[in-house]
DNA sequence: CGGAACATGTAAATAGTTACATGATTAC
DNA sequence: GTAATCATGTAACTATTTACATGTTCCG
């Protein structure tokens, strides 16, 4: 249900469905993602209960647009959702299942290359939070004075900068254990070869 | 299709739905859960794919078991998503999105409430898992030797317990801003009455 | 004999993804 | 003309939740 009251709540202004695409590949992202596929259907169903009101017009560029407004019914939907409880464990982490579960791979090896990988991933993501950061307090100034919208919106963006820098910690945590773990497993192929670099890392590349 | 995965990946050791119910109820609550009436049909489907197997046995207390057994193919499949690229990108929080459009409330006394509740949450599954932790590290000593299986398993936790140690920080940190934001909004109010404490708090309850 | 824990499931509704299908306008 | 962006949608499949439905064994 919670893609219908994501909608209401974007629907402050009125707006289309491929504007509301945009919205989720801009500010709402990091939260929250959504297909156009679904989208569609979902402005339709909200329309058919009377949460939302639609009208066509023309479009500057492209063909018409239908535009959904909010009804007095959505608001009070979007207001009893938001009244609701916080809505917390249904978190899901598909990446720490299959770290979990990779031993079963026999190679430690491949456990390391998953982690450097994740780790790339979320500091490529807390690069991209931290930009955004510093547009909008370079643009709006001192977030301690933004209107009521912008408060809300910058800590749920804070949430995100906290959450991902945590999780980078967490790989550089990882990596080092997988590290250590390495080093005191394999001394005696080292020793095999000689003074050597070890084989595995590569350290050239 | 994960559900599929973590069933392959919890049955490397022979269970009935019952048996892996309880384990979503333990070690793999923190990042996946699964009701019953899910797990019965799925591992259902995967007998029918071919990757499991199983046979019924009498139970030592209640009705008789149906135990399924990891077939080759199910282990293979299990391999094969192992090594796919970290399943990142579906993360999903409804609670931010309840923060993110709270601003339509237009009090930010229910925006305080809403955090302290968000903090609470976290600050208690932070205590579980930490409980967790040093439940492990008591059994099993320095997890810089644990076996593969556990080397793995304790990295997983260690991701929930810097994860919500951050989401911890994060509700203390806006939980401030939302008070500075009250005490420069409402000063007026609090001169009016004169030196008595402001009525929204309640300090005595 | 009643309730808790053990044990298995189905049905209906809701939610989400992937693939398919169409067409307009603009910039190159 | 052709590719990109704008714009709307459907169909089929996959995933998940909620509610329903049944029966056993043990403990007090």
């Amino acid at each position: 249900m919670s893609l219908d009251h994501i909608l209401l709540g974007l629907l402050r202004e009125p707006a289309t469905g491929y504007d509301l695409k945009n919205v989720f590949g801009e500010t709402v992202q990091h939260f929250w993602s959504a297909r156009l596929s679904q989208i569609y259907p979902t402005l339709k169903r909200l329309e058919q209960r009377q949460m939302l009101d639609s009208r066509w017009e023309p479009s500057p560029k492209g063909p018409d647009r239908k535009v959904y407004t909010l009804t007095d019914a959505g608001r009070a939907e979007l207001l009893r959702w938001l009244r609701d409880d916080p809505a917390v464990g249904t978190e899901r982490f598909a990446y720490l299942a299959q770290l979990y579960f990779m031993d079963t791979i026999g190679d430690i090896h491949e456990t390391r290359a998953f982690m450097a990988q994740l780790r790339d991933h979320f500091s490529r993501w807390l690069a991209e939070l931290r930009a955004i950061e510093r547009d909008i307090v370079a643009t709006h100034g001192d977030p301690e004075r933004y209107a009521d919208a912008g408060f809300h919106q910058f800590a749920a963006l804070r949430m995100g900068i906290h959450s991902i820098e945590a999780k980078v910690a967490w790989c550089d945590e990882t990596l080092a254990a997988v590290d250590r773990r390495q080093a005191s497993a394999e001394p005696l192929a080292e020793a095999a070869v000689g003074v050597g670099p070890a084989r595995e890392e590569d350290p050239s590349s």
